[in-house]
DNA sequence: ACAATTGCGGGAAACGCTTTCCAATTTGCG
DNA sequence: CGCAAATTGGAAAGCGTTTCCCGCAATTGT
């Protein structure tokens, strides 16, 4: 719909002087449109000056970028020197019209300011362009307008696929990139389609591992504060949580599941609502770090000592969970793994002849980190605290 | 010189397969190479479709889109009655190609993973994306093989210009970019060159501001811990904290300045050495905001109680600095304003008929943000530090 | 009523740079 | 010496858009 209103933003000021009618008609056929040539970078060289250069023909010197092997090594040789010479860079845009590609890939994330993303970006980015790729990265921000321009900006730009991080997008929205086929890769859950791969993530593996660590240091009145539910990922942590309390015979009360959204200040407000609680719980699994940072600060603000009073726990293991005071114990989701699934789905679907071509699903494994934030809870043996303190210390070393 | 070997990484599999010399020929003869046409994706459609589909022209459908009044109104909802029908998009690419402008910025920052950047990369890019700018997004992480990597991206793909907001970058590889007159936006300093803007950032401001409060406290023994300094923008904020001590009459030992590297890694060796000191500083101002989150880390391992024995002072003013534990005191550098200027900036230099073409340098002002990592030393009265409690409380609510 | 002017729309070229086809030249070998 | 194979060069194709230029129709002026 509004999808394809509102095109060609760049050209509003040219059609804004257009306004005036005729005017215009002598303004526009004065200015830069008499001779729009030229309009080459000085510095910039193409393959032209290479081939003048080396005195030879522009295939080439063609052919010796791309390496064929028919070409003579010592004329080859006289060709790359020549590119040294004169500083050739392929022209990318050129390349890409006529391959039909543009070797450009679109990572959509749900909030580039969540310091998870950061570093998924970042390997992500890395693992892209040591394959000769670039990425467009987009931050939904959880804001469906944002979404739609971001796979707008995608498929003007004309991207070879799209890796769509968001751990739950509004569906109707990636209709647009199924139609046209693109190669898309999800996390978690996709439409079942040929040209769609999704990275499974194994979130009861960590998350059991959670409840059991703090099962055996003796809690059992375990509370979890929830990413937005409308999230696939969120529910499914959610789930998993459940799930592990319920083959360790927990019950779960109504109240000790509280939704966040996967911000501090959303892990604040939802450890505001747990701390009034009249019996609160001793310890508290949260849908993501940023929701247990929260958490710590609330806990902080209300004067709750954390291990001591109650424990956190995070999901993610972002760079920073280990730095926080006390260093945060966390269910580490490896986003370098992530990031090499998404790369590596992402060409399978690209790239026809890649060898994992038919590979529809990559698994991506989860893990408990012990640091500092997990302790017995209250009223345990003194001597039994000190074993606790020596199993809790630096578990998460890097 | 490196820069301009190892093209063409695309082709890496391509020359893999032929170095078997001879045999890779009949595979490249009959591999996609038969009739290469027909790369389009299904889904596409071109401004041909629209305009069978609307029953007019290529060229009234251009005009349509671009809205150049002289088009009949009714044609022209015609055209866009089709053009959502057809679900046309226009091609970046070959606007690009008529234009000779690719639309893109660049942006190369320093550490993605610096919280810092993801603020500003998120706000430049809504900014850019606004003015139909698409961004690609580099990280040095102060290497020189990454930057130079990255140069040449940035130079293949043709960006209309970039924004260096390292802090200081390595000198020769911009170079590139220089010769070839990209527009270009440096932080703090850079060549006095037409095509280059410099966005000046009053650190003195900020950080003057910072060490007042502290002397205002009853601090006396103020230490600094410095960014890498071989970043004019860390030299910067450490003359800055010079000058403001100097006007107090604050002399500083050099031991009191100790160098980081602005990661929390970095603030943790850097407080590790001050702790170490006979005579320990009663306030420790930080060249980042990371800096200051691993020296609070250092103190809680060490058990120093901050603020109580010791004030701690970021500056950047991330998100995250309010949710730290005590809440962090820090010098606010605007990353809205600092983006803001940067695309305008970028605009400038690129839009010869912007009405800030001929402006070279945009001013950036720092200001404190008072928190509750900071207090009165140890030693003060009772009765006073109460009412420091009071004043730093919530000074810097959103 | 006819000529002149204006307005609008369509066909086709240009845009820039690469890749690749095809033909020509050279080299090698029988 | 002749034919085949290997290399190289000239030239065209290719992408989808914007824009030039011309023709046709409609409107206005005489």
């Amino acid at each position: 719909m509004g999808l394809f209103r509102g095109l060609a933003p760049e050209f509003s000021k040219k059609s804004r002087s257009r306004n005036t009618g005729k005017a215009y008609n002598s303004l526009t056929l004065s200015t830069p449109r008499s001779k729009p040539t030229n309009t080459r970078r000085p510095g910039a060289t193409s393959i032209r000056d290479v081939a003048k250069r080396a005195g030879v023909s522009i295939a080439t010197v063609s052919r010796a970028v791309n390496r064929i092997p028919s070409v003579d090594p010592a004329l080859a040789e006289k060709v790359w020197r020549a590119i040294e010479e004169v500083g050739y860079l392929p022209n990318t845009q050129a390349r890409a019209l006529v391959s039909g590609r543009s070797r450009m890939l679109g990572l959509i994330v749900s909030e580039i300011t969540n310091p998870f993303f950061p570093e998924l970006v970042q390997e992500f980015e890395n693992l892209a362009v040591a394959q000769g790729y670039e990425v467009l990265i987009g931050s939904t921000n959880y804001e469906p307008a944002r979404t739609e321009s971001l796979i707008r900006r995608m498929l003007q730009r004309n991207v070879d696929g799209v890796a769509v991080m968001t751990f739950g997008i509004e569906e109707e929205l990636v209709q647009k990139l199924v139609e046209r086929e693109f190669p898309l890769v999800f996390v978690d859950a996709g439409p079942d389609l040929p040209n769609i791969r999704v990275l499974k993530v194994n979130y009861g593996e960590g998350i059991r591992q959670a409840v059991q660590h703090l099962a055996a240091l003796g809690h059992r009145r375990i509370a979890f504060i929830t990413g937005p539910l409308r999230l696939r990922s969120a529910m499914a942590r959610r789930d998993a949580y459940l799930k592990s309390m319920a083959e360790l015979g927990l019950t779960v009360p109504a109240e000790h599941i509280v939704e966040g959204n996967h911000t501090m200040e959303g892990g604040i407000g939802a450890m505001e609502q747990l701390t009034a609680l009249s019996e609160l719980p001793t310890a508290v699994l949260c849908s993501n770090d940023m929701t247990a940072i929260g958490a710590l600060h609330a806990l902080f603000k209300t004067t709750h000592n954390v291990p001591e009073e109650i424990s956190v726990v995070g999901f993610d293991d972002i760079h920073l969970a280990q730095f926080m005071l006390p260093p945060l114990t966390t269910v580490q989701m490896a986003c370098k793994d992530l990031a090499a699934a998404a790369v590596e789905a992402l060409r399978a679907g690209i790239e026809q002849d890649h060898p994992k071509a038919a590979k529809r699903e990559w698994q991506i494994s989860t893990r408990l980190v012990v640091r500092q934030s997990t302790a017995f809870p209250r009223g345990t043996l003194p001597a039994l605290r000190e074993s606790a303190a020596g199993r809790g210390r630096d578990g998460g070393a890097k």
